[in-house]
DNA sequence: TATCAAACTTGTATCGTACAAGTTACCACA
DNA sequence: TGTGGTAACTTGTACGATACAAGTTTGATA
C-alpha cells in the first residue's frame, strides 16, 4: 500500500533494536556514523529516520552527546493521539448525527464576508451514547454545496465529502452561555457555559469554503494542549470529553 | 549579529522582487530551476528560501503549477504572532500584575497528586490597560517555590522565573461560570462564562513542577488555533483578545 | 472537438561534503 | 595531585547534486 522509503525501513529497524534490546531510559545508541555503516546509508538518511522515531518520543539526542533512548514514554502515548479533527471524525461516526436543518439560506452578515452570499446551512446534533455531544452549524459555500444531500452530510462529516477539495483552517475557541433553543437541544440549563469553536476552511485553491460554528457542553468537554516546552508551541490539540 | 546564510539572503531577494513587483495576489513566480540559475544556488538552497516566505504567508505554491504571490495578507501576520506564552508574558510585562495570595499552604487534592502536600500558592490578577484580564492561581512544587519572593512573582512571569529548569507543559481549555468571589476580581456578572486553562508543567527531569489555573472573561478572550490542513495538526495556537 | 502525450512545474528521497558547536577523555604541566 | 588545554569524538545545519513521483499546461493528432 503506502510506498515504503528507505528511511521508514531503518527508523524500524532502529526501533527494534531500541524496544528489544535494553530499554533503560537513557541507554545510548550507536553514533549516526556508524549506524551509517550498519545499515549501508548516508548519515541523512540516518538522521531522518532517527528524527522520525524522536517524533514518537522512543528517542532524543544532546548535541556532542549523542542519541538515547527516550525518557518519557506517557508524552509518547500523549503525541501519538490524534487530533481534535480526527477525534471529531471518530466521534461523528461511532454515534448518531441528527439533522435539524438543511436548505440554502441567505448567509448571516458574518458568514457573507467569508464565503458569499448564499450559502448551504446545516445545523446537526451529535450524539454520543444517546447524549448530546456537539452543536454544529455548517455555512458551504454554494459551489461546494451543490452536489451535497441530506443524507451524505447525515452519514459523514463534511471533511470526509470534501476532504480533497479543502485547504487548511482556522479556529477560535471561545466561551458562551447558552441561549434557550441550544440549552434545550444540548439537554443543559439555560445560560449554562459552552465551549465554542468557530472554524473557517479554506479550500485547495486558498479561498474560503467552510465556515462553521461548534458548541460542546463545558461540563462534558474539554481541549487539551501539549506543549513542546515552557514556551514552545503546541504539539498536540485534542479534544477531551 | 546573526550569521547570514545564503538562502537567507535569497529570501530576502525574493522578497524584494515580490513587493516592489507586480503584488497582484496570484502572480506567478519564476521557476525554482530559473531561481537557481539566477541566483546560482541548488535548487535545494531555493527551496529552503521560498519556503522561508511562505511560513511568512508572503509566497505559496502548487505542485506542478508553480510559486505564486500568497492569496491571503491576513494571515500573514497572523501567523508571525506569538504562541500564547509568549503573549501571556508579553500582556504580564507591559501591564499591572496584582498579587492577591502568596504563600505555602496545603495543596488541594487535585494538586496534591500532582506536585505534592505543601505547595507555594500564589493568586494574581493580571490587568492590562487598567482591565482586569486574567486571574491566576498557580501552585508551584515546595522545592522550586523556596527561592521565590513575593516581588519576584509580581515582576515576572512563573516561565521567566524558572524558564531553565522548565520541560514541557499540557493545557486543558474548558469553560466554567463565575463564582461570587471571581466575578467580583475580573468585574463580570456572577454566573458568565469564563475560559478556563489549567497547565502542568513539568520540570526539565520530567516530573511535574507547576499546577496553574487561569480564568479568562470570555467576552474578552478567545483562543486562536490554525490547522496546517483539514486533519492536520495544529501550527500555532494563540491567545485573542 | 476531444484525447493523449510531451514538456514543463513542484514535492521528496537519496547520495555527498563541509563546518559549527557541544561533550568527553586524556595528557602535560604546575 | 589537581588543573587546564587539546584532540577526538559527537550532533546540528548549510549546501551541493541527482533521481524520480506527481500535478499542470500546452499542443499535436485523430
Amino acid at each position: 500500500m503506502a510506498r515504503s522509503f528507505r528511511y521508514q525501513e531503518i527508523a524500524e529497524s532502529i526501533r527494534g533494536d531500541v524496544e528489544k534490546g535494553v530499554l533503560a531510559t537513557g541507554a545510548l545508541l550507536p553514533s549516526e556514523s556508524e549506524l551509517s555503516a550498519a545499515h549501508d546509508a548516508s548519515r541523512v538518511t540516518i538522521r531522518k529516520a532517527l528524527e522520525q522515531l524522536r517524533g514518537e518520543g522512543l528517542v532524543d539526542s544532546r548535541q556532542g552527546f549523542g542519541w538515547f533512548v527516550g525518557s518519557s514514554p506517557i508524552r509518547q502515548s500523549l503525541d501519538s493521539l490524534e487530533t481534535i479533527e480526527g477525534q471529531l471524525a471518530e466521534a461523528g461516526r461511532s454515534s448518531e448525527r441528527r439533522v435539524l436543518q438543511f436548505g440554502f439560506v441567505q448567509a448571516p452578515v458574518e458568514v457573507e464576508a467569508l464565503v458569499g452570499a448564499e450559502v448551504l446551512e446545516v445545523k446537526r446534533l451529535n450524539l454520543a451514547d444517546g447524549e448530546p455531544f456537539a452543536y454544529v452549524t455548517v455555512w458551504c459555500k454554494a459551489s461546494l454545496g451543490a452536489d451535497l444531500s441530506r443524507s451524505d452530510v447525515e452519514e459523514s462529516t463534511f471533511v470526509d465529502l470534501l476532504l480533497d477539495r479543502l485547504g487548511h483552517a482556522t479556529q477560535v475557541i471561545s466561551a458562551i452561555a447558552a441561549d434557550a433553543a441550544i440549552a434545550v437541544a444540548l439537554k443543559v440549563d439555560e445560560g449554562s457555559p459552552l465551549l465554542r469553536v468557530r472554524r473557517v476552511t479554506t479550500d485547495s485553491a486558498g479561498g474560503n469554503a467552510l465556515v462553521s460554528e461548534h458548541l460542546y457542553p463545558a461540563r462534558r468537554t474539554e481541549f487539551e494542549v501539549t506543549l513542546s516546552g515552557p514556551t514552545g508551541e503546541p504539539a498536540g490539540l485534542r479534544l477531551v470529553e
